[in-house]
DNA sequence: CCAATATTATTCGGATCGGTACAAAAATTC
DNA sequence: GAATTTTTGTACCGATCCGAATAATATTGG
């Protein structure tokens, strides 16, 4: 249970050396396979061997850094949330009117969710996390906020809109971002079954189109 | 490899009777266990024991009845699939104008999604296919089709909208078909995450007033 | 060179996994 | 009532699961 310690060491100064065996492995990158893993196959799916295969580490090593299973998958979903979270924040500053802003949001996510060395892979978040989430209050509690975060984040842009005068000023921008979100959780299931990326392309316009 | 063979039995006259030991469980019973298992747990965290446990069925009864662990997913997919395709059934051939019909369509959704023994579980299509969808052809491809049906399901509606003249002859039937669709799946997973029904409900309400 | 420290590498252990073999049980047919 | 047929129940299979215990290795500090 004590754990954890390595992730603090990241972001201090490297002045005083390293007492003990120097690490092999990087643990910024080795998270980032991790959450590749999970991503292409899920949490229950994902052994650790697979786990320890994809980072290059062995399975004491990896507990030793991240924890047990469940707590290196949330460190992985709070990676990808943290991705989300910079496509968000980009969303939220951006300069171009609303119609821009999110067809721009749209296809960098479409992008991200074709990716994946085996086919596309869909978003991290709304492809693994509700399997597991009726039973597992963490994962469901990690979802919940990673949804709450694309609704909050995604509003702003309607709401700078409709300062802007260029939304109805009766327009319900809390409503039309969570409309906005939905369609977003949506492409990321359809690329995970396989749909053409035009029709993903053409679901976004739609959509931009429905709600500017 | 032989299996299936009780299916093949359940819609025929039941005159001769049965040759040997009698059934002990009712098919049918069984599979919407079984959905229910999937349902709640996904499918790679469901155990073959889980399933036997509720389905009050052996393991080896379990196998001859309907095939290994995949096959059993596969036939509870398309079982849930059917009641799907049931609800889409009623919104198409509803006699109410669009909105109420879509607002309907919308409120049975809901009342499924939150139902649930232990919370509630969302769909069981978009909410426990996805995670496995990356590595399992069939699943994808179920996945794929099940989509495929409510975009289809849901573009009735709207185009019985258009015929009457009840939205602009220009209007892409399709497209907002997918959009409404894309709503659905959302409310899916948000069910699952724990959103409150109501939020549920206000956005399925902002759905229709926007696609209408 | 020797102690201390921290990580790696090997190995194991109990549990559970999906699937199956085999015999007992319960019905029908003759 | 004996033979036949089908299902059930038990028990078991090798494989894999997650996690930990132990030993070897590589570095720093004295």
């Amino acid at each position: 249970m004590l754990v954890v310690n390595d992730f603090l060491r990241i972001g201090t100064k490297m002045s005083e050396k390293a007492r003990g065996r120097p690490r092999a492995y990087d643990p910024e990158i080795a998270l980032w396979r991790a959450l590749e893993t999970f991503w292409t196959n899920g949490f229950s799916r994902t052994s650790l061997d697979a786990l320890a295969a994809a980072t290059g580490m062995n399975r004491p090593s990896l507990y030793a850094a991240f924890g047990d299973k469940k707590s290196l998958y949330l460190k992985s979903f709070e990676c990808f949330a943290g991705q989300l979270h910079a496509a968000l924040d980009n969303a939220a500053h951006s300069e171009a009117p609303l119609e821009a802003t999110l067809r721009d949001f749209y296809r960098d996510a479409i992008e991200i969710y074709m990716s994946g060395p085996d086919g596309p892979r869909g978003c991290f978040i709304i492809c693994t996390a509700p399997a597991e989430a009726a039973m597992d209050a963490d994962i469901r509690a990690a979802l919940k906020a990673a949804l709450a975060e694309i609704d909050k984040g995604l509003e702003v842009p309607f709401a700078k809109a409709k300062a802007e005068g260029r939304l109805p000023p009766d327009a319900d921008t809390a409503a039309l971002a969570r409309l906005a979100a939905s369609v977003l959780h949506s492409l990321a299931v359809r690329a995970r079954a396989g749909e053409p990326k035009e029709a993903l392309h053409a679901l976004a316009r739609q959509t931009v189109q429905s709600l500017c």
